[in-house]
DNA sequence: CATGAATGAGGGTTCATTCAT
DNA sequence: TATGAATGAACCCTCATTCAT
């Protein structure tokens, strides 16, 4: 392999590792995942993984913060430019199926629970500071639209973790259960229909 | 170790096994998980261990197999014998929390996730048998209230996975997030707010 | 299984417990045989074995002990009951391929050449007791036969080597080689052959 | 240990591992034999023996395809450029002397013996390759002789496998009974005596 | 005496990590 | 820096032996 002489190019080469490490971790687990498999897939030999990151475990961790996390910034970002409820529903809806379909988030979410016991200390921070925050933000949102009178909920927290519940169901299964299934499941179709039931459950005021 | 002479005591030995097995399975995940540890942990030595299993693997389908399948006969008799859609929907609520608290459930969904690829047959098994069964039971039940015109909903399918998804909300949470933190999920008020939720997005029309 | 109360039933009880002994011995090896195999074969508990032998090593000797050495007697009594060459040749002859079919023989060579440095006690046991003195005997015929002019043989000992020789041979060849192979060595015509070159080689004179 | 960076260097180390191998394997049988032994008689880590060899199987089987397979051409070459029978015969007693002290042949046929039954394949395929190319080489020589007057043989299939069992008797008796004895077998004057009782029981015509 | 459940030492194999080249 | 050969700790599984019933 070419050598990685500048800081630039040592860069890209690290996060080629992230890439392809979170990919081996999502596919076989942290234990069954092979630090081998991750370099050949990398494109380099076992020995320069070593170069950079001290361990597998370091490299786990690593791959966690610093694939999984940015994601939330733009969920956050959503929340707070929109004021209307139903707009931000409305965009949030859209968002969704992109970030089940498109993003690492279901990957990051299948590794960590496979082995959130052996990291405990990666999934508090996951907790912290990806779940916290969207749940915190969504919190917020409804609680304006209550505040407003544009929205009716007694629990604007359990509102909010019962929006995001349907993120994590489809994030698990179209990781793990849709693989062994022909048809995959119609992301778009079911957020409409949660979207459609969530501003009649909410009995969401109209915005004009 | 008591010896199991008897049938009975085999049994129940069998079934200890299997406990413990579950047990250590969740809590490292398959490949961690060790037989040495599930046989102390079953106060017995690591052979005895393969007096009921050929291997980890047995165990491990086995494990899958015989604690996690029996729960769906639960739920389709519930969704069966009640017809009416708020009365069962009140079942469910009630059961929901303690299927996530007191059964094996969130336990095994964690295993299930995080060796989904060691395991796809398994998997496979898994989402017919229990996730397809459970589905089915509550579309059907929702096409019933649609077609006697109690309630609204354009796709009883969709509709039957948003009633779901906050069953695997929590049960991920309960197992993955939650250890790290202080106070629980308070799954009875989280599935009240479902319902009232849901019954309002429905618009279930009262059945007296 | 019944019981084995008076002494009688137990020496026959010992006694299939060889030759099961020395069925699996013989199929597997001394490392492969399992206890468990031998006691099933015998039509009892792997715990009655140890009632009888303290341990498979003990076992194992006995099996060679008291199966293999009977024969020599046989031997050694056709080379001194018959004073004339030829005659004790025919007989030999005519006994070899017996000896090879129809004997335990060709079994126990095949387990003592297989663990032979597992068990160079019995090895050398083997060698003083059932070889040296076969070979002492036909090497006494021989010799005999030199000192009455009736045949000629620079090296009696050698000679009678190279008689022995075609029954190693054919002990091997059976228990080895011929099971893989669909006919089988037709025996009384190469122990035919052997003689009549025999004959030559030594030019007998005719003792009539 | 040093590494074995260049090709040549692997195939150095790799014959050095069939070498270990054999030894274990002979004085221990397949099952005894330890793959640490080898390794560490080969001066490596246990793992090393793994980068070369996958399983203790693959290491055994390697070694009765390499180590002993070549021996034959050297035996069908004395054969085939000889036409004489005694000149073949003069060469062949020569060398077999050397191939039972010097070569492998003892060692390999002591495992194969003892793990006959373990390795069924490994069996047929030596006897194919090496027996009865051996037995056809000197059959053919036999034949040859008889076709041309020179020799005398009713069936020279017997007398090549009677040729052969010296041999074979030879090999077995310096690998399993000679260890134990102080004095060695005179293989020089055991195969004189050999040829010169083959001579006259063929009655060989002088050839000039 | 007979059984077979229980034990645990032993060995094959894997793979994260090291380090000579 | 990059390589991949070498290491050895770890763990699954087997089976001779023991012993409660």
């Amino acid at each position: 392999m070419r050598r990685a002489n500048t800081d630039a190019a040592k860069d890209l080469r690290r996060s080629q590792f992230l890439e392809a490490g979170l990919q081996e971790f999502f596919e076989r687990g942290f234990s069954f995942a092979k630090m081998e498999n991750i370099a050949r897939s990398a494109g380099v030999s076992k020995g320069t993984l070593y170069l950079y990151f001290d361990s597998k475990e370091e490299l786990f961790m690593e791959i966690v913060s610093t694939v999984a996390i940015p994601r939330v910034e733009m969920l956050e970002s959503i929340m707070q430019e929109v004021g209307d409820f139903e707009l931000a529903l409305d965009r949030l809806v859209n968002a969704l199926p992109l970030m089940i379909r498109d993003s690492k988030l279901p990957m990051i979410a299948k590794v960590l629970i496979g082995d959130a016991f052996a990291f405990p200390e990666v999934v508090r921070r996951y907790r912290q500071e990806v779940i916290e925050r969207a749940l915190a933000a969504l919190t917020l949102l409804v609680q304006r639209g209550v505040d407003a009178g544009k929205l009716e909920a007694d629990n604007p927290q359990n509102v909010a973790r019962l929006m995001i519940a349907p993120v994590i169901f489809s994030a698990i299964w179209t990781v793990v259960f849709e693989p062994a299934d022909k048809q995959k499941l119609d992301l778009g179709s079911l957020f409409a229909t949660h979207k459609s039931m969530l501003l009649k459950a909410l009995k969401v005021k109209e915005a004009r």
